[in-house]
DNA sequence: TTTTTATTTTATCTTTTGGTCAAAGATATT
DNA sequence: AATATCTTTGACCAAAAGATAAAATAAAAA
């Protein structure tokens, strides 16, 4: 869940506006049919490359309706990359120093790694926003993903200091974490042209899981 | 380079037409201009969100004169994925199962990495071509990618079965390593948010490699 | 220099796309 | 049932975007 003392560029804030009814069930209905179409068609073809019309026909609907609900292309992007912030900026295991590395780290991947199994669009459409410059979310990485990322990179160091991990730079091994469980999610075409499977399969999901985690805990424990 | 003997999907072969009379002087540095802006512009927002018009003011021309050298937005970006194949199928480091995995998957990941600084927009418009479902590219990942996959993978089990590394599944270390060495072009913004550095930085390159080899190294070896 | 060929530009066309509007059709309230 | 409110749609508009044609300019060949 966002953070609500964390500051949301404009338009990514959680708060409900001001005295407005609550929504009927017709609405909320429809206003998630749209973002789940929406989040598909923009996870396949970013921002720019998709069209409103594109998403009211996932949403089956017509493309006014579609902008009954959603005021602008614009107000329906920064809905969905707001849906997805509160996945995406979801309380992630938080490294307790006390615990062991192994457990610690253990866990994170497999975190992160299920994210990439529930939330592939969501994983895609960030990937997107990053590529295309993060002209929305560079503030969100600037200053709330930055600290994240710091506050784990000093338990890692409190864990090599101690002698419970190899010295290795916190950042990197963080980032390799991101890298590779993402890529999961954003490379499903690659890996399904490959190998014919995705973490949609179980088998596939589990075995993954335990490789990455087998690989990656093995090269930074002592 | 293209391996000649293998089948590429339409437009994206590398015979030159017929009996056309070489370029001039003009056409290569016009051509070249126009790759490269599109390669840049793609990178960011993907063949669709891309406009002709935008990568026509970033190669300094206008919309028509960049229609003069290539016909159609499409054609272009066929070209850009073209160029593009011929340095991501560049004969990557052949793993000689005669040499130690250490040195021969250690040789790998610099090829890799490498790759992403050198090319870090031709990486994302490959991941951007994926996203959307490789719609041009995935006869090349059924076919090439995967034969390319399988060769390493039997090299990684002889090397397993010798009892040199542990025992892993050498499909997901292959993933690893690309989503790995990917990662650092590919969300290069967010790196830069976090760390405030991309692979350019030379210190920062280094650094990267060092760690990934050393984690993934001791990772897989017994 | 003259002629031919190659390149660039201006104007224009068509299609796509984001967005509006007013009317019609459903739902809910009294 | 009558009224008020909410939802949906078809018709439409303006701007953007892909593409073409023909004239103008520059470069190369004769």
């Amino acid at each position: 869940m966002l953070n609500s003392n964390f500051p949301l560029p404009d338009g990514l804030d959680t708060e409900k506006k001001g005295g407005k009814k609550k929504d009927s069930r017709i609405q909320v209905r429809n206003r998630e049919k749209i973002l789940d179409a929406a989040t598909e068609i923009f996870s396949m073809y970013g921002y720019r490359g998709a069209t409103i019309d594109q998403i009211a026909n996932k949403a089956e609907m017509s493309k006014p309706n579609l902008l009954y609900y959603f005021s602008s292309k614009e107000a329906l992007y920064l809905a969905v990359l707001h849906n997805i912030l509160e996945i995406w900026l979801q309380p992630l295991k938080e490294l307790n120093e006390q615990e062991s590395p192994e457990h610690e780290i253990g866990a994170y991947i497999d975190q992160k790694i299920e994210f990439s199994r529930l939330y592939p669009m969501a994983s895609r459409v960030f990937a997107n926003e990053i590529a295309a410059g993060a002209p929305i979310l560079k503030p969100v990485l600037d200053t709330y993903l930055r600290d994240v990322v710091r506050k784990k990179a000093r338990v890692i160091k409190k864990w090599v200091k101690r002698g419970e991990m190899i010295d290795i730079d916190p950042y990197h091994l963080i980032m390799m974490i991101w890298a590779v469980t993402q890529h999961y999610a954003d490379f499903a075409v690659q890996i399904d042209s490959v190998l014919g499977k995705t973490l949609d399969n179980r088998r596939f999901y589990n075995q993954s899981r335990k490789n990455i985690k087998q690989i990656l805990m093995r090269g930074i424990l002592k």
